[in-house]
DNA sequence: ACCTGAACACCGTTCAAGT
DNA sequence: ACCTGAACACCGTTCAAGT
């Protein structure tokens, strides 16, 4: 209800404000700002709760499909969708190796799902990481370009738009030969068509000769 | 040479000090800590210098290879190496568009190599994103989790080799038989992993006939 | 058992004043 | 043309004190 504090500038020129601060939390909650030091030994300790309810809501009603392909895919929206909703925590968040009940059920599921399309146990783990690893790196990305503020997000947009359509065919005729299709830093399609071509070379591997690996 | 100030507890929990700092750099410049605003507008300005000359250093005596695959993993491993150096840095860099100089190189190279490829304008736009955006990505969660104290980072490696150890086997056969395959979060071969697993699948675009694109 | 509030050691940024 | 230094509005965290 009441507005915490005007927060004319905040601490970062290019950040967006509103990130998570005790000071806020205490406010928020009606009580003093380090009140939570009752509740949680220190920031960390907050975040890896977040992490976990965070986990919780992304998986809420999620049911494997027969298709590992689609099981997996549904996974990994699932989480992006709901660190999409929440940028600024998703920030803090994305990198952590959570490790309580809904990050071991959601990883149970994705390997699981390698499993049954025909990976071995080493294969399934060792890809298991590449695509999740893809996954946190994305939302992290996604997330930290969108707790930018306002201005900072459409200068880098408009680098796309403006700076590389400016840039001399002569110099650089690839950009000038591309441009028209190389998507803006944001667009949201970017995601699935990466983790499309990720599980492309996974199918093709489970297809292929085994090869050799270091 | 002076140290700033003991710095005994950080602004985070899990950060693991040092970050860029007016005051630190004031101090480490001999001047007062708002000497740089003479030079830079704010603190974005000053980062996105900083991007270029992280660019700069990355593609020093950089020649593209015969070999378009070659080429991209040459550029992706030398951009990945000089955020690897200064991953403070890189926090703060890798999910920004430079639009400067040295950055108009690198993705010169990039679309120049897959268009060489034999990869339409069209793909070579949506590959070169998917593929910028796979390493950007990967980076930033590196440079994230290399930013974090080294308790917290231990926590998180431990994790796997302690937690998702002790899981039930009934619970999570999944997790129980790959559980010797899972590499670590931070190792640092999943990078090339993934960037090879992306290179196979545009290989495969790239014999096949073209698919429908969105 | 839980909360308060002052204090400490930090932040980016502004601005009047210096040279 | 460039720098200083006080000030402002913020941070996470500690700790003695309250109920």
């Amino acid at each position: 209800m009441a507005s915490p504090s005007s927060c004319t500038r905040s601490r970062y020129s290019n950040s967006g404000g509103d990130s998570l601060t005790f000071r806020a939390l205490g406010a928020r909650l009606g009580v003093d700002a380090t009140a939570v030091y009752r509740h949680f030994a220190d920031k960390d300790e907050l975040i890896l709760e977040l992490v976990d309810r965070l986990l919780k809501e992304a998986m809420a009603g999620f049911t494997p499909d027969d298709n590992w392909r689609k099981t997996n895919v549904d996974i990994y929206e699932r989480v992006r969708a709901v660190h999409l909703k929440f940028p600024r925590l998703a920030v803090l968040v994305a990198s952590r190796t959570g490790r309580r009940a809904h990050e071991f059920s959601a990883v149970e599921h994705i390997i699981g799902a390698l499993r049954r399309a025909g990976l071995s146990p080493e294969s399934a783990g060792r890809y298991y990481r590449v695509l999740t690893e893809y996954v946190l790196g994305y939302m992290i990305e996604e997330a930290t370009f969108r707790s930018l503020d306002a201005a900072t997000q459409d200068g880098d947009r408009r680098a796309w738009l403006v700076e590389y359509r400016a840039l001399p065919d002569d110099e650089f005729p690839n950009i000038a030969s591309s441009i028209d299709h190389i998507p803006i830093d944001d667009d949201p399609r970017i995601f699935g068509w990466g983790l499309d071509l990720l599980l492309d070379a996974v199918e093709q591997q489970i297809q292929a000769p085994p090869p050799v690996s270091t």
